[in-house]
Order: C-alpha cells, then sequence, then structure tokens
RNA sequence: GCCCAGAUGGCGGAACUGGUAGACGCGCUGGAUUCAAAAUCCAGUUCUGGCAACAGAGUGUGGGUUCGAUUCCCACUCUGGGUACCA
C-alpha cells in the first residue's frame, strides 16, 4: 500500500479493480490524491450579484457592494492538500528565524492536538457519529452530543416531529458567517433531532443535539458535550435543561465547567482515580482495545481552497471530458481569453465561461477550466523567480538557484502572519520535494515590518435601501457601515456629487443630512490599503522636499516593527536636518566649501560615537534611532564648525544608506570617483570614545537628586567617600544616617534611607 | 469569541541587559535677523505649586517583586492586525 496523504475517505482498492476502471474514474480517484483536487466547498454565494463573495465584502450579512443577501452554497472547487504538509510546516519552523509571535500563530493556525476519534453507535439506526477529542478522558461526562449544522446525518437524524425545526435552524445557521457563529458565545442556540446514540461504555441513550457552536470545518464536525469539562457545553447544557455529571474528584462544576487539568477522575468505571494524562492514555488504549474508536492527531489548518470565481487570475491549466478534469501537458501556458465582460454569466459561472472556443489561445476537450487561480498562486513564490527572470524554459535554472538560495532576510507586515507566509512556505516544501529547489524553507530571515495606518471614512446605508444616513443620526436606523473613497471627504464632510459619481450604484443614492445640511462621515484609524480606500500618495512629498527627505522621515517615523498613523506633520524636521549638513560644507554663496585640516580630538570623538551608535543601531534595523543619531551628529559638528574632509567623508558613508542621492553629490564633489555605495564603512576606533570622568546621578531611595562627577577609575570605596563628602548629601540624609549605599560602577550611586 | 501585537508630554518617538523617564524631531511660547516675509539662528517647553532655589506627581488601570520598574510577575481596560475569497 502507498503510504500517501490523500483524503481521508479514499477507499481501498486493488491494482486489479483499478485497471478494470474507466478513465473517467480513474481521473476521479487520482484526484483525492493529488495536491491539486476539485471538492465540494461551502461559498459565500449573492445571487443578485451572480458571484462568489470574500468575507471581507460582506457586511452584517449583506453584499458590501449594492447591499443584497447572501447565502451559504456549495460549490466544486480547486484546493490545494496543504493539510499534507501541516507537521512538516509545524517542525519547520524550528529552523528560520522568524519572530517568536509569527511563529506563535502559524502553530496556532495549523492547531495539532492530539486525542481521539470515537464512534457513537445511534439508537435503532444503523448509521454512526463519528466524534474528536482531546479530552477522551471525560467520556463517563458525556451527557449529549451535539452535531454541526451542516453534519451529513442531519436528516437521518431529525425525527418527524422535529423536522421543521431542524430545518429552520440549519437555514439560520447557514445565513450567519463562521466567525458569527464563533463570536457570539453569550448567545447559545441549538435544537433537539429527536434521535439518541449510545454511549460506548455506558450503554446508555444520550440525546444528539445540533447547535452552530459546533464547527463542521474542524475535527468531525461532532462533539460528545462534556458539561462538567467544558464552559460551552455547561453552558448549553444550562440552557436546556441537560444533564451535568461530575467525574472530578472533590470539584464542585454546579456553578462552572472545570478546564483545568489537575484534577483527578471519578465516577467514570476504569478511570477512577487517574490523573488526567493517565486517563487520557488509558482511555484511548481502551477505545482502541475495544474498537470503538481509535488515537487521532488533528489538524485545525484546512486545504486551501484555490479558484476564484473572478477574470483577473492565472488561468488553469486543465480541460474538462465530460466534467472530469483533466491537466493539459502543452509547454505553453493558457491564456486569459477576451471576453465581452468580466462579469459572471447569467448561469453563475465565472467570467471565463463567456469565452468563445476561438478566444482561447488553448482549447480541448469539451470546455477549458472557467476558474482562476487567487492572488496567493503568484505571491507563494514570485521571489524564486526573481533569480533568474528571463529564462523561458524553467523557473529558474538549477545553478542559479543553486547560487542563490533562499532569501536571507523578508522584510513583510504581520498581516501575512498566516496567509501569504503561511502559503510560501508550503509551496516551497513541494518545490523542494519535487526537486526543483534545494531548500525547504522560503525566508531565513523574517522581520515584520509595522503597517502604515490611515484614517479611513465611513457612510452609513440604511439596510435594503439606497439611502445613507449622517453619522449623527445612524443609530436611528439599521445601517451598514461602508468605506468611502478619502478623496471625497474632507473634514469628515462628504462632497455628495464625487459620491454619486464614483459607483454607477451610487448614481441614485439618497442622503438624510445632518442639521447643518452636511453629511457627517464617521471616521476609524486602521491599515492603510486600496480596500479600505484611506491610501495617500507620496507624490507630492517628493515635489517638496525631494526622495532623500521622504526616505529618511519614513525611517524616522518610528520603530520598524511598529505599526504608525501616516503622519508627514514632522517631515520637515528631516529636511531641515538635510539641509543643515548641506550648509556645514557649503559656504553662504553655496559654494562647496572643505578643509582639508586635521580634525581636533573633539571633532573625532564625535564622529565616531556616531559610527558607533550608527552601527550598532543598523544591526538591530532601529533605523528610527540611527537618524536622530546622525541629527546629533550634525549638532555637534556644526556646534564645532567642522567641515574638515576627513570627518565630513566618514559621516557621509554613514548617510547614504537614509539620504543617499545627498550623500552621493557631495562624495562626488569631495572627489571621488567610485559610487559611495562602494565606499568602507568606517571603522570605529575604541581610543577616541574613552572617558575620564563619569557623571554619576545620586539618587536617594531610588530618586535622582543631583549628579556627580567623578574620574571613571574610582574604587567604591572612593565613591562613596566622595558622595559623602558632597555638600548636597546632607540634606537628604535623616539624621545623617542611612541604611545602605548602592554603587554600580558608571551608572548609578543609589542611598537607601 | 479565538490567536498575535501595542499603549510613555500637545504630537511621532528615545531610554538596547532592572539603574538620571521624555534623547531626536514636530508643534507651541518668547527673542534675534528682515522694509516685510520665507529661510536661518538663540532661549524655553511633562504636569502641579513657586519669582526662584526647590518640592510633589508622573510611562493605559489595579496589585506584586526589588535598594531601584517604562523594563520582570499577576489581573484587567482600550487600540490595531489576523480569523481561511483583500493580498
Amino acid at each position: 500500500m502507498v503510504k500517501s496523504p490523500c483524503d481521508e475517505k479514499t477507499p481501498l482498492f486493488t491494482a486489479k479493480e483499478w485497471s478494470n476502471w474507466g478513465e473517467e474514474q480513474q481521473q476521479a480517484m487520482l484526484l483525492r490524491y493529488r495536491l491539486a483536487y476539485l471538492s465540494e466547498t461551502w461559498v459565500n454565494w449573492c445571487p443578485e450579484l451572480g458571484t462568489v463573495l470574500a468575507n471581507d465584502e460582506i457586511k452584517d450579512g449583506l453584499s458590501e457592494r449594492g447591499g443584497f443577501p447572501v447565502e451559504q452554497k456549495k460549490m466544486k472547487q480547486w484546493s490545494l492538500r496543504i493539510t499534507a504538509y501541516a507537521e512538516r510546516l509545524l517542525n519547520g519552523l524550528n529552523n528560520i528565524e522568524w519572530s517568536d509571535s509569527i511563529k506563535e500563530m502559524q502553530k496556532n493556525w495549523i492547531g495539532k492536538s492530539k486525542g481521539a476519534l470515537i464512534r457513537f453507535d445511534i439508537h435503532n439506526k444503523s448509521n454512526y457519529i463519528e466524534i474528536f477529542t482531546t479530552r477522551p478522558d471525560t467520556i463517563y461526562g458525556t451527557s449529549f452530543i451535539v452535531i454541526s449544522p451542516e453534519h451529513p446525518l442531519i436528516s437521518t437524524l431529525s425525527t418527524k416531529k422535529q423536522k421543521k425545526i431542524v430545518s429552520d435552524y440549519c437555514k439560520k445557521s447557514a445565513l450567519k458567517s463562521e466567525r458569527e457563529r464563533q463570536t457570539n458565545i453569550k448567545n447559545i442556540s441549538g435544537v433537539f433531532t429527536g434521535s439518541y446514540a449510545i454511549h460506548p461504555f455506558k450503554k446508555e441513550k444520550i440525546p444528539i443535539w445540533i447547535a452552530d457552536y459546533v464547527l463542521a470545518s474542524y475535527g468531525s464536525g461532532a462533539i460528545m458535550a462534556v458539561p462538567c469539562g467544558d464552559q460551552r457545553d455547561w453552558d448549553f447544557a444550562q440552557k436546556f435543561n441537560l444533564e451535568i455529571p461530575n467525574i472530578f474528584r472533590n470539584i464542585d462544576v454546579s456553578k462552572k465547567a472545570h478546564i483545568d487539568k489537575d484534577c483527578v477522575i471519578e465516577n467514570s468505571n476504569f478511570l477512577n482515580g487517574l490523573s488526567i494524562n493517565d486517563a487520557i492514555l488509558k482511555s484511548i488504549l481502551e477505545i482502541t482495545k475495544q474498537g470503538l474508536g481509535q488515537e487521532k492527531i488533528n489538524y485545525k489548518l484546512r486545504n486551501a481552497i484555490f479558484s476564484r470565481q473572478r477574470y483577473w487570475g492565472e488561468p488553469f491549466p486543465i480541460f474538462y471530458k465530460n466534467e472530469t478534469p483533466y491537466l493539459l501537458e502543452d509547454v505553453d501556458c493558457v491564456e486569459l481569453p477576451l471576453v465581452d465582460k468580466y462579469l459572471p454569466t447569467k448561469k453563475g459561472d465565472p467570467p471565463l465561461a463567456r469565452a468563445k472556443k476561438k478566444d482561447w489561445n488553448i482549447f480541448k476537450g469539451h470546455r477549458m477550466e472557467y476558474n482562476t487561480m487567487p492572488g496567493w498562486a503568484g505571491s507563494s513564490w514570485y521571489f524564486l523567480r526573481f533569480m533568474d527572470p528571463k529564462n523561458n524554459k524553467e523557473f529558474v535554472a538549477k545553478e542559479k538557484v543553486q547560487y542563490w538560495g533562499q532569501v536571507d532576510l523578508y522584510i513583510g507586515g504581520a498581516e501575512h502572519a498566516v496567509g501569504h507566509l503561511l502559503y510560501s512556505r508550503f509551496w516551497t516544501k513541494f518545490l523542494f520535494d519535487r526537486g526543483f529547489i534545494p531548500f525547504q524553507e522560503p525566508f531565513k530571515k523574517l522581520i515584520n515590518q509595522g503597517m502604515i495606518l490611515g484614517r479611513s471614512s465611513f457612510v452609513y446605508r440604511i439596510n435594503g435601501t439606497n439611502t445613507f444616513v449622517s453619522a449623527e443620526q445612524k443609530n436611528n436606523y439599521e445601517v451598514t457601515k461602508l468605506h468611502v473613497d478619502i478623496n471625497y471627504v474632507n473634514n469628515d464632510i462628504l462632497n455628495i456629487e464625487d459620491f454619486k459619481n464614483w459607483r454607477p450604484e451610487f448614481q441614485n443614492a439618497k442622503f438624510i443630512l445632518n442639521t447643518k445640511g452636511n453629511y457627517l462621515c464617521g471616521f476609524e484609524v486602521e491599515k492603510m490599503s486600496k480596500s479600505k480606500y484611506n491610501t495617500q500618495t507620496p507624490d507630492e512629498l517628493i515635489n517638496q522636499f525631494g526622495a532623500d527627505t521622504l526616505r529618511m522621515y519614513e525611517m524616522f517615523l518610528g520603530p520598524l516593527e511598529q505599526s504608525k498613523p501616516w503622519d508627514t506633520k514632522g517631515i520637515s524636521g528631516v529636511h531641515s536636518f538635510l539641509k543643515k549638513f548641506w550648509r556645514l560644507t557649503h559656504d553662504d554663496e553655496n559654494n562647496f566649501n572643505i578643509s582639508q585640516e586635521k580634525p581636533s580630538e573633539k571633532e573625532y570623538r564625535t564622529l565616531h560615537k556616531c559610527i558607533k551608535k550608527t552601527t550598532d543601531d543598523l544591526e538591530r534595523f532601529s533605523f528610527n534611532t540611527v537618524v536622530s543619531t546622525l541629527m546629533i551628529c550634525v549638532n555637534e559638528l556644526t556646534d564645532l564648525k567642522c567641515n574638515k574632509k576627513e570627518i565630513i567623508e566618514a559621516f557621509l558613508i554613514l548617510l547614504s544608506p537614509y539620504a543617499p542621492y545627498m550623500s552621493e553629490e557631495i562624495w562626488c564633489a569631495l572627489g571621488n570617483s567610485d559610487s559611495i555605495n562602494n565606499a568602507t564603512w568606517p571603522k570605529l576606533e575604541e581610543k577616541y570614545l574613552k572617558q575620564e570622568n563619569v557623571k554619576y546621578p545620586v539618587a536617594f531611595n531610588g530618586k535622582m537628586r543631583f549628579i556627580l562627577e567623578l574620574p571613571a577609575d574610582l574604587s567604591k570605596q572612593e565613591i562613596e567617600k566622595h558622595v559623602m563628602q558632597h555638600p548636597k548629601t546632607n540634606n537628604y540624609l535623616i539624621d545623617d544616617s542611612f541604611k545602605k549605599i548602592i554603587i554600580v560602577p558608571n551608572k548609578i550611586i543609589n542611598i537607601v534611607l
């Protein structure tokens, strides 16, 4: 038997059976093993728009565009079997220099948990329900079963009497998004199916309920409810008057569930007296022995849907014969065909279905694939192509990928933590498996630059209408909050004409204005993004201040890894710094003016202080503090009136990463023929930094009172003597005495009273 | 809801390993220069009281550890990111 990742429900078959199958049946079976496969998945379908919507295109259950209802629909989609790589994606985190927070997020996203799959037979029926639990030790505390509203056995399980209630409930939860279902934990809902399961050990009847806090996409879409050990189960039991059997020794479960694993099991037959961890092991052993289930490792990670019903995306190299997909063997790429409109067809097929046979550059079988690939098809591997961008035989030549290897440092936003950054790792792994690249991780080191935040503006559409209400009155209506382009908003007042012309759907929009006759927009500070219509272009700033100033200001804004609002108030400070440095090397008539004199000790000290700090800060990616260090250096050099070549030249190299144009220009004026980019980084000479005296802060009870300047090489005893002799010391001592004196050489003196 | 971050003057931020809280810049106030403006320069600028010297308070909130906490620990609040079709 081939040990290969495949659909869990893939049946076993023999070679003989295989060869007796027809071509289509073989293809269908192969799809169960392929990395890319077709599967039925739930999507957000908007009948009015005739298209599938992303969760973020839905606001309060209505489509953002137009405000139409959205429903859940099953659709055949390509998926990529990322779950086959779950374990490797998890282990690979140990081999990369990424921030702990991103690793943590990926780890939680993959969500590995050990537990058991347990079979519950159904009373008076031949079916059974499989549940996944991480706490098989609590099996004797199970008093009911809960299945998700999408569970395949729902129609079998719901009795005649319950049928109507059940189908109403399922329809209602189909309208809710998965997130809504998890968010509203205070809003407990559920219905009884009318059927009972048999407890595998106790052999007693326990009721089977349906509730939308159980998700179809996790585990097996069904749980054994243990109200004494799980708070959601406890709340559910409380609400619907279900039993709460206690299986924990000396623990009170009448007020809330007991979630901690710090206790001993009782009322549980063969598990009595065991600790939780021992009971988990023993219960799995017993479940396996009695054939009631097996040990199981479960991942929260789901296979990733890889098709989109949009026009702009890479077309699949797939064609169909009688709706069975075949892989195109041609070397040539399928190109996007011309279509009359970039819209779905009347039937609801994706835009590519509009193309006629002649519109495709390649056409085989009965039809081509209508779906296109998602954004992450490209974003998962584009960086590999940079190694060999003009190669038209393969995506990268062996010797080039051998030379360049993985990306050394990748700077990207934390918002990609579990999307792009996980997909890239996944793609890298399968490209490695197929022998295309010699490494398993795409990015050796990763730094998350903070997001630039923008101020978004909002308008409020009254649900089911095309009327927008001014922010002051939005609470009087059921409204949907929509982003509006900040270019149409001035001081939070909407330019209504611009807004109407923005999109055809707003052409006939109506407005409820405030008492001043204006439409007031709401606002929020959130990440700057095209989809939030809050972006600002730097073009004007470049025109006004130049690219060096903008570049340097971006570095000066704050720590690389911290998100910060885009605010250009302070940009003039960076600009005047560059002008100040320019004046240092130019006279009043703007003639280049540099001295060949040998620098003084003071001037060397200023320079080397700057070399030390800019070098250290650069290494820890602290660019904002580098900029202030450069500013301090220029301030000091200006005070010293220093325009000496040796100092200026070294300083230019320190400045060049931040203001490359200006430093190159002055570098050239100094008579250098090669670019400053090829200059050697100045070498720090510690001898210039040596200080003879140290300024000690003298604190009493931790509160700094005065500064005492002392020679750097004094012993603790000598320092104490000096402190005690200082006239100010007496002001703070009580009765001329103190409890203790703490002296940290070259740092601080603290006297405890 | 869940996972991950963050919170320090009027504003962006600094304090890297527990050791002077507020570096550097913006803004603001006053002054110099100028016919005037721009540009530039000088001085001041956490808050409260005080002419000042100085005193008290102070790093989201409440506790704790420590001679000493923005920094470490516990509990919370708020803000941002992600939550699987924005990429």
